[in-house]
DNA sequence: AAATAAAATGCAATCGATTGCGAAAATTTG
DNA sequence: CAAATTTTCGCAATCGATTGCATTTTATTT
């Protein structure tokens, strides 16, 4: 139990014979007082301890200076970075930053969104889980005209415009098809999860346009739908063996299932990239090390965290 | 201008002819109201869109609700990993959580302190900054009764007592060196960070032990002190190669300088692991692929971060 | 010096929920 | 049926900062 009381206002302009709103005012700044004035606002407030009480302020102004984050997952090379991004930006202009992850599940995205929205969060900044098929759980941030900015996973919505922030996954596909293709590989696996997600769903046009331009015929049978995990490796190759020629190429939509597809082909015994290529995304650690058996494409995350964030604010 | 007022507890009260008091204490399942009320009550609310104003309940209460985090950098694996726990479980609990990064400054340590504590937060989870070098900082927090839980980099403070969530890092140091000795190597080099953390402190006494029970003499030479980023993957290689008589085995006492300096290993044309070998830490995906070269001690970062949210709750 | 304009400051209501205490209503007891 | 309890509920103060408007003080002009 520490008795203290806080320091609020009231003290501080009893202290300096002064009323409340001139102490708030002078806290703030505001011109309508006296110079002299603040700067023995502001030395008392400091040598009393004075502390802002952020829930009054908020209750008062209706807004909670704080910007909220909602993304499938922490616990990602890639989005990590992002927050690392949006983090520094926001924190430097002075906001609040509240994150909480979907872990992919729209269920979930629904219900960070209304605590977020309870917490009268200023801004949202949002990348959607992959299974989100519709926005209509935004509708009370949008009700509300609260700003959103979407990022990476984005949707278009009907009627609110937002802004998002996003690479051009159409090229990024592309480049990663046509990497394989100038390496010699003629049957190429795109392994890219649900098609809800523009990410992926662009990525795979970005392949079939590599295909094209190649004039390398386009094989539905290539094309490898799976959840992107840790898991989807086993899977995935396991697929592919029973092909009856294998590819000599694959790649994979994100950066975790490349990795987990190189590993379940090495134990399969197949070299990599001598019998298959595999180009994957955003890896740069690992790209670096094990090169060239994995291409990397470079996904820049703490970038697009700053813009996303700077857009919103 | 969405110039809709908000539904408050007074509209739910004049609704249903009872007073804001009944309805609060309705809404929140108190005993004293009859449960035939408390059902109407939330019928109501629930049917007006109401939402419970945290401002107001926080001024009130003088509490947040919310937690907070300061962190090295959320662009790490293991420190995204232990955030993603922290979230997961907080969020279960109906807590929020506010994220800051230090970015290994204890500067920016001290103002995310200040921050966090002027958004009156119940509780903070911390690891502490690579230049930490005491807890003065946190002074503030202690004092006003905030229950503070550190994890992985963590630190004694002389009179308060905080619960701590680490890992064995002698054991963890200890594993790899041994590992590596098991693999025949002689010549161990250390490398690790400032030997203010705890984290890489207890790693190289692991390594120091490890040594001394195998009875291979210690050699100062073959620590390395580096900042453990990217960039030191080169100036640690370079250190080795001025050596008379290379090592043959590494211990890096980081997930991010292992893959660096193996990195640069190759450029110089050095293989690993049949010249050097290398143990680095918990970096799952790039040591499943590139096995054996490098080997992995593992670092439960989820798992940390629910244990140290679950200790503070 | 009086009048007018401009600059500083104070008054008091407000934001919405919580809660101690007392009052009314319902239930049980004698 | 009245008295004693027990349940339910309402009154009004409170949390601390903000802000429109009124008022006082100071500066400027005639």
């Amino acid at each position: 139990m520490t008795g203290k009381k806080e320091v609020t206002i009231y003290d501080i302009a009893k202290r300096l014979n002064l009323s409340a709103s001139t102490v708030s005012r002078g806290l703030n700044g505001h011109s309508d007082i006296r110079k002299e004035t603040i700067r023995k606002i502001n030395l008392t407030a400091q040598a009393m301890g004075y502390q802002q009480n952020t829930f009054a302020r908020n209750l008062r102004k209706n807004r909670s200076n704080t910007i909220g984050v909602i993304l499938p997952r922490l616990d990602s090379n890639f989005q990590s970075s992002v927050v690392a991004g949006i983090e520094s930006l926001v924190n430097k202009k002075g906001f609040n930053l509240i994150i909480s992850q979907s872990r992919e599940s729209m269920k979930k995205e629904k219900e960070n969104i209304k605590t977020l929205f309870n917490s009268r969060i200023d801004g949202l900044l949002i990348s959607l889980s992959s299974d989100t098929s519709n926005l209509d759980h935004l509708s009370t941030i949008f009700k509300k005209g609260i700003p959103v900015v979407f990022f990476d996973r984005v949707k278009d919505h009907p009627t609110c415009k937002c802004s998002k922030v996003i690479i051009d996954n159409i090229k990024a596909g592309f480049d990663a098809t046509e990497h394989l293709i100038e390496q010699g590989c003629s049957r190429i696996v795109c392994v890219s999860d649900n098609r809800l997600s523009n990410v992926y769903s662009e990525r795979l046009k970005g392949y079939m346009n590599a295909l094209e331009q190649y004039n390398i015929p386009y094989d539905p049978k290539l094309i490898i739908e799976d959840k992107l995990n840790e898991e989807s490796g086993k899977r995935t190759v396991s697929k592919l063996l029973k092909m009856k020629n294998l590819p000599n190429g694959i790649f994979a939509a994100n950066d975790t299932s490349a990795v987990a597809i190189i590993c379940q082909l090495k134990i399969e015994g197949i070299r990599v990239p001598e019998d298959i290529a595999v180009v994957g995304f955003n890896n740069v650690h690992i790209s670096r090390v094990i090169e060239p058996s994995l291409t990397t494409i470079h996904y820049p995350g703490m970038e697009m965290g700053e813009i996303a964030a700077s857009t919103l604010i």
